[in-house]
DNA sequence: GTCTATACCCAGATAGAC
DNA sequence: GTCTATCTGGGTATAGAC
């Protein structure tokens, strides 16, 4: 890797942490540029301003924890003991409890797309990213339990899919005790159980 | 009321308005007083901070928006022309769609009380709020549904609600051609067709 | 209780040396 | 390309008058 490609991925990373953990208008160029191992002058070296050191970030980092979601669908074996899905709902779950940043910066970038619409693009296109990994997924589930796509399309189930989990994950941060481990893996099986099934 | 409560009143309007529109930390203590018609003085004769002039609104407004999606769920009818719940969801993806400010004061709420702990309290007691309004109304669907509330609580499917309500809001905010005005109604009938449900 | 004025601090962005 | 120093503007919070 080139040494300044490397400066300024050192730099996102250092800006992804920083903004997860402050905020986009409280994170300071300064303190980014620190965790980075660099000085102020090495931000605006490779980046216009801190606007756009966040809308790279937000183009870059979009489709982040998706690939985990993907991964961990893609392998998931459903019915399983505990009702189908336990064990996805629980992997999902807990990468969520480990993993607050993640969360913490995708609400930022969406909170950031609504005020500066112009930025909202990036976003949207970030998203449809997560939504690709995800649709080669379910619609795998989707075709194990003979659900009619001609009714229930991949791409909607694959939209709820990501909403369930945002929501959830949310709903778990603001208390533990209402959202339990299992809880999305068994929204999962509801929803698959009750959509309409092609006929034998 | 008092001329005092009155100026309170005001100012957490305000207050609302301006943290939903610019965050938190970008949002201007003189803005918010000048949207009350006060100047900032005022602010300081009835909050401490800007901190806890967002922790009051916090414990004031958490419940907001779910009073109308309580509602609306009370009084709609499931089973109608479009799939079961087909009006229901289209009056609340309508109400997110003209109301943005609500979702994003809810969200600012969240990211605000991740980062300080001390005020998660606040935040997980007026969701409270917001769930056990949904509790009710869901309780009855589940009922309707003959739905074995032994294994499927209540309680649990108000937390699935909520969290469909909010993940799809926010995906169609991000992009509306993703989510449709009945996805939600279509999402929540699939739930209630999966669950296990009560022999006759 | 509300206003005006000010103290105080902080952060984004730029200039110029290396 | 990166650093240090600085310019510049702005915002929280307080003091004191009314």
């Amino acid at each position: 890797m080139q040494a300044q490609a490397e400066t300024r991925q050192r730099l996102l990373d250092a800006a992804a942490t920083t903004f997860a953990r402050k905020g986009y208008t409280a994170a300071k160029l300064d303190e980014i540029a620190e965790a980075a191992g660099y000085s102020v002058g090495a931000v605006y070296s490779n980046f216009a301003s801190k606007e756009q050191l966040f809308s790279e970030l937000m183009a870059e980092r979009a489709a982040d924890r998706v690939g985990a979601v993907a991964e961990v669908l893609r392998s998931a074996r459903p019915d399983q003991p505990g009702g189908a899905f336990g064990e996805l709902g629980r992997l999902l779950i807990d990468g969520a409890d480990k993993n607050i940043e993640v969360a913490a910066l995708q609400t930022e970038f969406w909170l950031h797309a609504i005020r500066n619409p112009d930025t909202m693009g990036i976003l949207a296109e970030s998203t449809r990213g997560t939504l690709d990994l995800l649709l080669d997924v379910v619609t795998r589930l989707l075709e194990e339990h003979r659900v009619d796509q001609s009714i229930v399309s991949a791409e909607a189930f694959a939209v709820v899919v990501l909403a369930l989990y945002q929501g959830l994950t949310r709903q778990r941060r603001t208390d533990p005790s209402r959202v339990s481990e299992d809880l999305f893996g068994q929204a999962l099986s509801w929803q698959l159980a009750g959509m309409p099934k092609l006929r034998d």
